[in-house]
DNA sequence: CGACCATTTGATATGGATCAAGCGATGTGG
DNA sequence: CCACATCGCTTGATCCATATCAAATGGTCG
C-alpha cells in the first residue's frame, strides 16, 4: 500500500483528476488508438488505485500501456460487480454520456495512456473515420456486455470455466495464462463467493482440463474440455 | 398460435427476410427516429413471431410503433436470456458489428418501422449529426445493460421491485401499468423462475407498494417503498 | 359449459452462500 | 536465518434462497 492508496481510502472521493496531481505524468505522447491517431500522456497508477469513480465526469478515455484495470459498481450494502477486465491494448472509460457509469480501478501497477474525450468528439465531427472508430468502440463494449449477460445465467463451474477460456483467448503465452486479478476480482466478476469460485477452479482443474502451478497462473491443457465444461 | 408462429416453431431458421414476405408491408413511410430522418417501411409482426435471429446479417434496425418486443438469446439446454423490452417509440436492433448477438421477437402484435441500417450508415458518412445520433443509440444501449448487469447481483424480490419501477417509468399511464409481457418473459429477464417472480410479486403487493387488479397491470402506490425494496 | 393455459401457491430439494478452520506463500523482526 | 504474523486462498460444515416438482386457481376462448 502506497501513499496514493492510503489516501484514497480515506477519501472515497477521491479521483484521476487529483491523482493525476500526484502521479508523474511521464510522457507527452502520440499514440495510436487503434485508427485514431490523438494525443494523449501516459500516467502511472500503483495497484488499487482509482483511476475514475462512477457518476464523475467522462472527459477522458484510456488505453492500458501495461498492467491491468478493473471496472466495478457497488450497491449501498457493500455488494460489488466487476464490469470488466482490461488489458494492455483495451481501451477502457468511453461514455457518450456526460458521467461514468462505472468506477475504474488499476488492478496492478499500471501505466495508463489518458486520452482528452472532448478533443476527440471534436475531431469526429469533421473525421469520419475517428467518428466511426469511436462508435465501434462503443459497440465493442456493448456486445462484450451482452456476452456477459449470458454468462450469468450459467451455473458455477461454467462461469469459471467460461472465465478460464476468455482470459487464455485474451493474453495466454503458448497456453500459460498470467492471471493479474484476485479470486474476489474475478469472483465479483462472475456474480459468486470467492470460496465458490476457488471450488470450481478445483473442479475443473481435477478434469485435468487446466493446471495451476501457481495461484495465479495457470497452463491450459484441453480447450475443447474446457468449452464443454463451459456449458 | 398463428401460421407464422407454427412455421418458425417448425423451422428455427426462419428469419425476418423470410417473415417479411409474408407480413404485408403497411406503409412505405418517412420517418423521425430522434434527429434522423429517413425512410422506412412500417411492418406488421404477430406475437411471438421473430423479426430477426441471432447471428443473422444486421442489414436494418428498428423503431417500434406500436406493440413490443424481447431480444433474447437461448443456451443450447434451452435457458433463455431476455436481453431487454422495447416499447413504442425505442430503437433495437442497432449493432456495430456485421450481426446480431440477439433474437428478437414481437411480444404482443406490432407496428414496426424496419430501416436500412447501410443507407443509415452511409448518411452518417457526410451527416456528423446522423453519425453521433447512431453513435450514442448504441451507448444508451450500452448503459441500460451496464444497468442491468447491476441488478443480477440482488435477490428476488429486489430485481422484481426494479423491474416494477423500470417499466412504471417508461409506460405509466397516471401510475397504472399494462404489462405487456408474461411472467416466463419477465423471469428470463430477471434470471428467475416463474415461480419466484411471481411469489415475489404477491410479497411486494403485500407491502402495499404496489396493486395488482389482473395479472398483467399494476397500480404504483408508493414509489419510495418500492425503491427502498429495490436495494 | 368445459378445456386450456398462465399464474399462483405449496412442499421439497439443492446449489451456492455463509461460517469456520486450515494451509501455504510472503514478508518481518529478532 | 529462523520463528512468527499476515494475507490470500482452499477446504470443510452447515444454512438458506431460490429452483424444482406438484397441485390448485382462475381467466379466456371455443
Amino acid at each position: 500500500m502506497n501513499q496514493l492508496t492510503l489516501a484514497r481510502s480515506s477519501d472515497p472521493s477521491v479521483s484521476v483528476l487529483r491523482s493525476r496531481n500526484r502521479n508523474q505524468p511521464s510522457i507527452k505522447n502520440l499514440e495510436f488508438v487503434g485508427a485514431i491517431q490523438c494525443i494523449g500522456t501516459v500516467m502511472s497508477f500503483a495497484a488499487d488505485v482509482e483511476i475514475y469513480g462512477e457518476g464523475e465526469p467522462a472527459d477522458y478515455l484510456y488505453k492500458i500501456v501495461s498492467g491491468a484495470v478493473r471496472t466495478y459498481r457497488v450497491l449501498i450494502d457493500g455488494r460489488r460487480q466487476v464490469g470488466g477486465f482490461y488489458l494492455p491494448g483495451d481501451i477502457f472509460g468511453l461514455e457518450t454520456g456526460a458521467e461514468h457509469n462505472f468506477s475504474a480501478e488499476a488492478i496492478t501497477d499500471s501505466k495508463i495512456l489518458v486520452i482528452n474525450h472532448g478533443a476527440l468528439v471534436a475531431r469526429a465531427r469533421t473525421d469520419q473515420e475517428v467518428a466511426f472508430h469511436l462508435w465501434s468502440l462503443t459497440g465493442r463494449e456493448l456486445r462484450r456486455l451482452q456476452d456477459h449477460l449470458l454468462l450469468l445465467i450459467k451455473n458455477a463451474p461454467e462461469r469459471v470455466a467460461a472465465f478460464l477460456l476468455t482470459m487464455a483467448e485474451r493474453i495466454s503465452v503458448d497456453n500459460s495464462v498470467e492471471l493479474p486479478m484476485s479470486r474476489r476480482d474475478i469472483a465479483d466478476h462472475l456474480g459468486l463467493t470467492i470460496e465458490t469460485v476457488s471450488r470450481s477452479l478445483t473442479q475443473i482443474e481435477n478434469t485435468g482440463a487446466v493446471e495451476f502451478p501457481s495461484r495465479r497462473r495457470f497452463v491450459l491443457h484441453d480447450r475443447s474440455a474446457l468449452n464443454r465444461l463451459n456449458s
